[in-house]
DNA sequence: CGGCGATTTGATAATGGTCAAGTGCCGTGG
DNA sequence: CCACGGCACTTGACCATTATCAAATCGCCG
């Protein structure tokens, strides 16, 4: 057997019919794989990085401190994602990637990939498409923190997450790993842990969702989703394979 | 005189040395200019379109409305931004783009768009940098509704549009137009009305910013950004040049 | 002058923050 | 094997920020 395929053939195998150039380009593209523990820096604020990172397996998260400590969780990386991919053109970056469980990275340089996109036109319009779905998500997640109150917000993210996780077939039936903590979730939503709290066991009362040893369950989608006022479009998975 | 750039040959010009043949590509793309009037929709949310807009002169912002009927605006829109240029990629919008202003603004075929990028990689890099830039302050603007309260956020939200627009011409000294209700800073910023207008009176109070009539007055820069914690790096403005 | 939208003000209530203490779980080390 | 320490989670009490409702004022345009 293949020794396991380059983790960008199958990321962009899901995305559009590669020509055998195209994925020539990409099953040669160097990579170099990392292990790293739970709650590591990948990146910092402020990094002028020369390589970005794709999350092979494992849970990440993009944040940012304020000055006043605060910390804001604007996105969580599941595997297949590629959390900084936006430093290939941004020269400063605005915010850390850490991870949260132990993951696999694969880290790849900005200039073979600079490289990768001026020779396949299709390749780098797929990439770019990737950061614009990550920016609806961000979009989508201003709106949540915005517009919603505690119940809705933490619904809104349940869905999300499950829902990714589902289109990315790691999920199992209505379960789906996702171990972040309290204070975690609390920071992505704009509440504080303890308001995160007494918000989980609401859910878990209305028999809605429950979400303990980093697994998130959802019992009931519909009014989970009713709840959340979710409505995946934002997340634009299915017309993935149009794109191009 | 020549009858006025082409105003994406003029967006170029601030963010990348153009060879011959990239001006020509620029300067020849096909631009319906359209004059719209203040509060109307420019595309919205569900829609595929097949074109996308350059605001040439006014404001804009892009919003989305929620089940329960309210509204989070997630980006102002000044003179020279794109505000949907993500339509190329992403097939169905998740957000509305409504005038604030009366608006010019030039709308471009998707079709003669791609052509661009896939003959001309350098600008291809300079579009998808712009839409990094636009996540990047997704990001920004998320930390600040989900982590500063009503005084900051509003002083971190007037230290970005004053930035912006110095940064591309259009202020004046410490003023600049900023044609935007208190009704629309709420939604932007995730609270009431009433709040927002409370929350005026204070920073004006303490003199460091005035709003009124249009018109934003910054009095106190330093003590705004404090307030604000307000860092422009997010902006990613001074590197444009580097970039591609 | 009349009316409409935007802003302002006041009063009241609710959502959610903070502080502090307690519980439970797990891994380390004696 | 059990005690200890640490961390995540839980609970209670209290309070702050901010929302909501309602009414009044202001400015502007027809």
């Amino acid at each position: 057997m293949p020794s396991s395929t380059h983790p960008l053939v199958s990321k962009f195998d899901g995305l559009m019919d590669l020509t055998a150039s195209e994925r020539e380009a990409l099953s040669g593209f160097p990579l170099r794989t990392v292990s790293l523990e739970a709650h590591q820096d990948v990146t910092r604020e402020g990094d002028r990085p020369s390589r970005c990172a794709m999350l092979i397996e494992g849970f990440a998260c993009t944040s940012k401190i304020t000055t006043k400590g605060r910390r804001q969780i604007m996105a969580f990386h599941i595997a297949g994602n590629m959390p900084d991919l936006h430093s290939v053109h941004l020269g400063v970056l605005d915010s850390d990637i850490r991870t949260i469980s132990a993951c696999t990275m694969g880290f790849m340089d900005h200039s073979p990939l600079k490289a990768l996109c001026s020779q396949h036109p299709r390749i780098a319009a797929v990439l770019w498409r990737t950061t614009l779905v990550d920016a609806s998500v961000y979009r989508e997640w201003m709106t949540n923190i915005g517009q919603r109150e505690a119940f809705g917000r933490l619904a809104h993210l349940f869905c999300e997450v499950m829902t990714r996780m589902e289109d990315s077939g790691q999920a199992d039936g209505d379960r789906c790993r996702f171990p972040v903590s309290q204070v975690e979730l609390g920071e992505a939503t704009g509440m504080s842990a303890v308001h995160v709290n007494r918000t989980l066991q609401e859910l878990r009362k209305e028999n809605l969702v429950s979400f303990a040893a980093g697994v998130l369950t959802i019992h009931n989608r519909d009014r989970l989703a009713e709840a959340g006022e979710f409505d995946l479009t934002y997340l634009h998975l299915q017309e993935a394979q149009l794109a191009a």
